[in-house]
DNA sequence: CTCGGCCTACGAAGAGGTTCGTAGGAAAAC
DNA sequence: GTTTTCCTACGAACCTCTTCGTAGGCCGAG
C-alpha cells in the first residue's frame, strides 16, 4: 500500500464535488457529473467505493444510500498533487515551476499583485 | 489518436537524459538511468521504442545503434504537464496554482527575491 | 568458421484505472 | 401483494503503463 494514494483523475472529479458539498450520495455525485460528462451511475458507484477501499473518502452507512465525506482537504490534495508534478517534471524545484508558470501564463496586473502579497507575507514567515 | 500525447513517468525520466544530452542511444539512456534505478536494458528499449511510435522522440537508424532525440523541448513538455494538473486540481487558475505553492513550500529569502523579479519582469509585459 | 557481445524487435504478463452490465435486496407506488 | 424504483455489490472487459524474457541479426575476436 502507498502512503499516500494519489488520487487519479477520475477521482479528483468526484472529490470536486465532495469538497464542494461536504458530503453527498453517489447519486448526488452523479447528478452532478453527469451534467458536464457522459456517465453512467455504476461507474461513480464503483469508483466511490473504490475511493472508500484506498482511504480518500469515509462512508456513513446508517442511510440506505451510503454518504461519502472527503478523507483529505483540497489543499492537502494539491499539495499532494503538486509535490509529484514537482519531482517528476521539476527536479523537485518549487522555484522553478512558480518561474515556469509566471513566464508560460501571462498573469493580469491584478494578479501579479496578488502574488507579490503572498511573496510579502512569505517573506515574514522566512524573516523568522 | 491524443492531439498531445503526455510522457508518461518512465518516458520522463527518458526525457530528462535526451535533454541532457540532446540526443543519446538507448544504450547512453540505460547507463545514465541504471546508476539510480535497478532497472533491464530491454526495458529502456521498449519505452524508447513506442515513445518514438507516440511521436515523443525522433530516431536516427543511420547506425546500429539507434540515436534519439527529443521532439519536444523541457519547456515545452514542462507546459504541457502543468496544464493537466492545472486543468485537474486547479480548475485552471494558474494562480491558484502559484498561490498554493508560495503557501505550502516556504522558500528561502533569495528564491522570493527570484520570483519577485520574474514578477517585475512580467509586470512590463504586462504594462504594455 | 564459430563464438561472444551488442543491437533491435516482439510478445506476454501483471498492475492500475475506468467503464458498465447484471444481480439482489429493500422500500415505495400502485 | 405485486410491480417499479432506487440502492449496493460484483465481476468482467478493456485500455495504458511498465517490466522483462526470448529470439534473431550483425560484427569482430579467437
Amino acid at each position: 500500500m502507498r502512503s499516500t494514494t494519489q488520487p487519479t483523475p477520475a477521482e479528483l472529479e468526484i472529490l470536486d464535488v465532495l469538497w464542494e458539498q461536504k458530503k453527498a450520495t453517489v447519486r448526488e455525485v452523479f447528478e452532478v457529473l453527469s451534467r458536464h460528462r457522459s456517465t453512467q451511475y455504476t461507474t461513480i458507484l464503483k469508483l466511490m467505493q473504490i475511493m472508500q477501499e484506498k482511504g480518500l473518502v469515509t462512508r456513513d452507512e446508517k442511510e440506505k444510500a451510503h454518504v461519502y465525506r472527503p478523507k483529505f482537504s483540497r489543499s492537502q490534495t494539491r499539495t499532494q498533487l503538486v509535490g509529484t508534478l514537482l519531482e517528476r517534471a521539476f527536479r523537485g524545484s518549487a522555484l522553478s515551476l512558480v518561474q515556469h508558470v509566471l513566464e508560460t501564463k501571462p498573469a493580469t496586473r491584478e494578479e501579479l499583485d496578488e502574488i507579490r502579497k503572498m511573496i510579502d507575507k512569505a517573506a515574514e514567515g522566512v524573516k523568522k
